[in-house]
DNA sequence: GTGTAATGCCTTTTT
DNA sequence: GGCATTACAC
């Protein structure tokens, strides 16, 4: 049986305990919030409560399961009936029950990102707007504009001005393609992403007697990551759980990073306003890092402009100074890191390697060089699997026959067809949704469109399973998809298999559909829980986890902090909580890494400047090395300025002389190509041209 | 109306 | 290497 006086601190068993009325808990990194959420389901569980009445809100449908599962392991038995998801997916469940009151079939199909912005390049063209005008946004400037002005609850008017004032000029059409945007979703019984949120508070708002229902059955609601919940969401959660409500939110304003996404801390420093008799726990003990990586972390946080007053203090005193490394270029980072994991892989488990980076492309040299030296490995964020094109396609013929009015997947399915395009899809759409005579003289004209409409009326007669339907469509598809993707089509074959094997635990086709959009599945192959793999990963994607060993790459300008943020202060502060989330999620080593050049597709290299982060931060929580031109990572003496890569001067006095390659030997400088490789001629390679920062010149 | 090739532009993070 | 736009052929 657990004892929660014996596993817990002091600060960790008065949250676990609290279980009346409203708690506010502020967890800072590593100081067991998970620990706290899986302990306090458990001593509900214990307690007699019916696990139905308990709700988590998580941010990821995995974190909700992960929990649940330990709170079982705890109890020694599986916990059934506790409802666990994120705000996203517990809304779509309330809606489909209800979608009627607010004038939605019951079919809805939820879109995603890609599918709002087909919709807005649509309305974008349909209208007329910004026709020939190269500088008009483009659909997804449109539509992060029109997505933040909802989470943020401001005018577009308003979030132009702050975020986008040189598109200020533009505001009377962009507002006209916002209405037309909400008109499209209402005629054709779509949901995006945020309308799931506001739909579900206006249901609630409208309809007492849904949230009376929803208030009885629910009596337990905890929801973590509250940092990263917007406006809505804070409103939910307080209508849902009522004034006094026993309702526990988890956070801490200093992992703070989705304020993109229309996330505020104002849910959590207002929380009190809203749940007067609060009651507020702070969690500030870290079990997690050694006290030099803390102190590092804590060393970021001193910079940030909004001052959190919370130090935390690690229970681990002993470890290695963070090592920040200046390579060469990108690409010697990727080799260093891959050496830096074979030689950590003997001392630590793969499981507990990750590589952290702040956009999904900064990985693929790395990803590349692990591929060669078999290193097995998974990547989390970037380009999700569901939103590659040959699954979109499948999905659209899954949506077209669970919801015919769904406009966007007609247009998908069709247009894969020979001598299809937008007019004829327009014009067979209003037919079939109306008088059906041009859509049936036409179709019964067109060989592939009769199979097409064949396939689709059978499998809408009956209810079947997705992996059914899939099956059926799969055969119509797959001569498209080959002739479509031609060369490339093996490369994705594997996508449509996982797609297959994930639709195989569904029975029921809008279950499926749901779930595919709202929690996409990771990229990887999801494989026994057992394997081994190094972690790649966004550090959005990282939030919440833990390594022994982190890797961070790309400290350098214009990548961390993203250079999308430069003259907004408040971006910038949120790229700080970033790198201290990142950096956090360090159990025992840690190393930065800052390449001085960055290499261009066109192959020429630039320099780049560390990372104002790295600049700012006292050199005494870290120790300082770097590449020399052999490949070799020396120490950085302290106090001595490291080289200036503009010192570039005087190549064409080398051309005569002999230097060193990593890979080539030794070779004579032959001819200087501007502005920065030279020719050489390598004994046994013969005649190379090179950058000359992979050389050592003797 | 549809399909294709050529051009110039930008490239974050996620439910 | 992708995406929007344009020009041009069928």
């Amino acid at each position: 049986m657990i004892d929660i006086e014996r596993d817990l601190n002091p600060a960790q068993y008065e949250a676990v305990t609290s279980i009346h009325g409203p708690v506010l808990v502020i967890a800072g990194a590593g100081s067991g919030k998970t620990r706290t959420i899986v302990y306090r389901l458990a001593h509900l569980v214990n307690l007699g409560i019916n696990p139905s009445s308990i709700l988590l809100l998580t941010f990821t449908k995995k974190a909700a399961q992960e929990m649940l599962f330990r709170a079982g392991r705890l109890l020694g038995r599986e916990v059934e009936g506790i409802s666990g998801g994120t705000f996203h997916s517990f809304a779509n469940m309330v809606l489909r029950r209800f979608s009627s009151y607010l004038g939605y079939k019951r079919e809805f199909s939820i879109i995603d990102q890609g599918d709002s912005q087909d919709i807005i390049k649509q309305i974008k063209e349909s209208l007329g707007i910004g026709k020939g005008d190269r500088s008009f946004p483009k659909k997804n400037t449109i539509f992060s504009l029109i997505s933040r002005s909802r989470n943020t609850e401001l005018s577009l008017e308003e979030v132009m001005m702050e975020g986008a004032s040189h598109l200020l000029m533009y505001v009377e059409e962009m507002e006209r393609i916002y209405s037309s945007y909400t008109e499209f979703k209402i005629k054709h019984h779509l949901m995006d992403y945020d309308d799931l949120l506001f739909n579900l508070e206006k249901l609630l708002l409208e309809y007492g007697e849904v949230l009376e229902w929803l208030r009885l059955r629910f009596t337990y609601l905890m929801v973590d990551e509250y940092q990263d919940t917007n406006l809505v969401q804070g409103r939910l959660v307080r209508l849902i759980g009522g004034e006094e409500g026993n309702v526990m939110a988890v956070g801490d304003d200093a992992q703070s990073i989705y304020s993109f996404r229309g996330a505020t801390i104002k849910n959590i420093l207002e929380f009190k306003k809203g749940f007067p008799s609060t009651k507020i726990i702070k969690l500030e003990q870290n079990y997690r890092s050694t006290q030099p990586i803390l102190d590092l972390g804590n060393e970021i946080l001193s910079h940030a402009r909004d001052k959190y007053e919370k130090k935390l203090v690690a229970i681990r005193k002993k470890g290695p100074l963070p090592q920040l490394i200046h390579t060469i270029n990108d690409r010697t980072q990727a080799s260093i890191v891959v050496n830096k994991i074979e030689e950590l892989s003997r001392t630590y488990p793969l499981n507990e390697i990750a590589v952290l980076f702040r956009a999904g492309y900064q990985s693929y040299q790395i990803e590349m060089l692990l591929g060669k030296s078999s290193i097995p490995y998974k990547k989390f964020g970037g380009i999700k699997f569901s939103e590659a094109a040959h699954i979109k396609d499948l999905l659209a013929y899954l949506k077209l026959i669970h919801n015919p009015w769904d406009y966007i997947s007609w247009q998908r399915v069709l247009a894969l067809l020979p001598g299809i395009g937008p007019k004829t899809i327009k014009r067979l759409y209003e037919s079939y949704i109306s008088d059906k005579k041009y859509f049936s003289s036409r179709v019964n004209s067109h060989l592939e469109l009769k199979a097409l409409f064949g396939l689709i009326f059978t499998l809408q007669k009956d209810k079947h399973p997705p992996s059914f339907v899939l099956e059926r469509v799969m055969e119509h598809y797959l001569p498209i998809f080959k002739e479509k993707y031609h060369d490339d089509y093996p490369r994705r074959i594997p996508g449509i298999e996982e797609l297959i094997q994930i639709s195989s635990g569904y029975s029921d086709v809008e279950d499926f559909l749901s779930d595919i959009t709202l929690e996409p599945p990771d990229s990887a192959l999801q494989g026994d829980p057992l394997a081994q793999y190094v972690t790649l990963s966004t550090i959005h994607s990282a939030k919440g986890l833990e390594w022994a060993v982190v890797i961070l790459i790309d400290m350098v300008e214009d990548r961390f902090p993203s250079r999308h943020c430069a003259n907004d202060p408040h971006a910038l502060e949120e790229e700080r909580r970033l790198f201290y989330v990142a950096c956090t999620r360090a159990k025992d080593i840690l190393i930065l890494c800052s390449p001085r050049y960055l290499l261009s597709r066109e192959g020429d290299s630039y320099p780049a400047r560390p990372s104002i982060f790295i600049q700012e931060m006292s050199p005494c929580v870290y120790e300082e090395m770097e590449e020399n031109y052999t490949g070799a990572l020396v120490p950085v003496r302290k106090g001595q300025k490291s080289p200036s890569p503009s010192s570039k001067a005087g190549l064409e006095e080398m051309v005569g002389r002999w230097c060193h390659h990593r890979i080539f030997g030794r070779g004579k400088i032959i001819g200087f190509i501007p502005p920065n490789k030279l020719r050489i001629n390598f004994a046994g390679f013969g005649i190379k041209v090179i950058l000359k920062e992979y050389l050592s010149v003797e």
